[in-house]
DNA sequence: CTGGACTGTCAACAACTGTTGGCCTACGAT
DNA sequence: ATCGTAGGCCAACAGTTGTTGACAGTCCAG
């Protein structure tokens, strides 16, 4: 589900001249979805903000739904597990999350659609699923034990991402980045790495 | 602002024959909240579900956001930061936490809002901040350490609560109580009470 | 130069939203 | 028994939403 056009021309990559406009609407879109969420962020003002008619936001990507979904195609890029040092884990693992939510919105948009829509926290799941769990297929002492603790990871990183970016609580944010790291880096390692308590 | 009447005769808080009403509008509404959020929770689906006229939420609670000030009435009942053991805040605060989250569906209607709405999120933020700070400044070493302690420590809670309740990934889902407990109680006492790192 | 496809605008639709006011009913004190 | 009042329902409002279709300018191949 890649975020391509919709006429689809048999499969020819081809540059259009209307390009420009499809991904002005992308970049509003994820803009507006990440600051109001899936229902608050109303075609018109996407359109609004990307300068052209709301028309063309269904021409190129069908309907909101086309849209989000084109918003939302997100990879987060982990590294190779077998690359990995299996005693720094958490610290590369929390620093990457880190770069992932400071980069830009998309892991916002995830968050804030993944609460609200039934849609948006199907996408989570998967993406934790697939992106999360090879990680800790491989670092894990028990292949049984992953799901588990790719499940604690999870909720560790998320819940910084929530309080830091998403509720913005006030010590959250103040927090420096190598702080964050210094005091999450052991609970992640924790959680993937330490034997069942 | 506490979930009372609103025509509000004087300061008596005699039993009124629409109370049965008044509840079973404050009930689905909570439900409502919970599972679509504030956006998609209309006033007509909630007085359906209560089994009476939209326009008597109106007259009842004002206007939409007045019911859902009125849901949004949160008491954590964290216990007396004096009373507890500091060895032991960890697994306590842990085990409070999901009993909060799984006797009803307040704290669900909180973080799904929280993260949408922004009022919602200040809501947050100021349940936080007055009800997690006292614990957090009574048992952690350097008063001036309590704010990030507390954000540290909401980071966790929220996280696991996102993960499991909200979100439902299901290896969360699955993992029994004590589990979660055993795994986030010493995560949670030592953002609380462990050495800077 | 001419045809057709592409890009864009405008206006309108139908559905749904929160909200309001009028009206009827039934209780409870007098 | 009566009468004020609170409880409840109905119909309608104005605004907004996603979505659609007709229409106009623009590009490029023939």
């Amino acid at each position: 589900m890649s975020a391509k056009e919709f006429p689809a021309p048999a499969a020819a990559p081809a540059a259009r001249r209307s390009d420009t406009t499809r991904t002005a609407i992308l970049t509003a879109a994820r803009e507006r979805f990440a600051a109001d969420g899936y229902e608050r962020a109303t075609i018109r003002s996407i359109a609004k903000d990307a300068r052209i008619d709301p028309s063309m936001v269904m021409r190129y990507y069908g309907s909101k739904e086309g849209l989000f979904a084109a918003v939302l195609d997100v990879d987060l890029r982990l590294p190779d597990p077998d690359g990995l040092d299996p005693h720094e884990v958490g610290r590369t693992l929390v620093g990457h999350f880190l770069d992932l939510w400071e980069e830009n919105e998309v892991l916002t948009v995830l968050l804030r659609v993944g609460v609200t829509n039934p849609d948006g926290a199907a996408r989570m799941q998967a993406i934790f699923r697939d992106q999360l769990m090879p990680v800790a297929l491989r670092v894990c002492p028990d292949p049984e034990q992953a799901p588990a603790r790719a499940a604690l990871t999870s909720s560790q990183v998320l819940g910084m991402a929530m309080a830091r970016y998403v509720l913005r609580f006030p010590p959250a944010v103040a927090l420096p980045r190598e702080e964050v790291v210094a005091w999450l880096a052991p609970t992640v390692q924790r959680y993937l790495t330490a034997p069942h308590p």
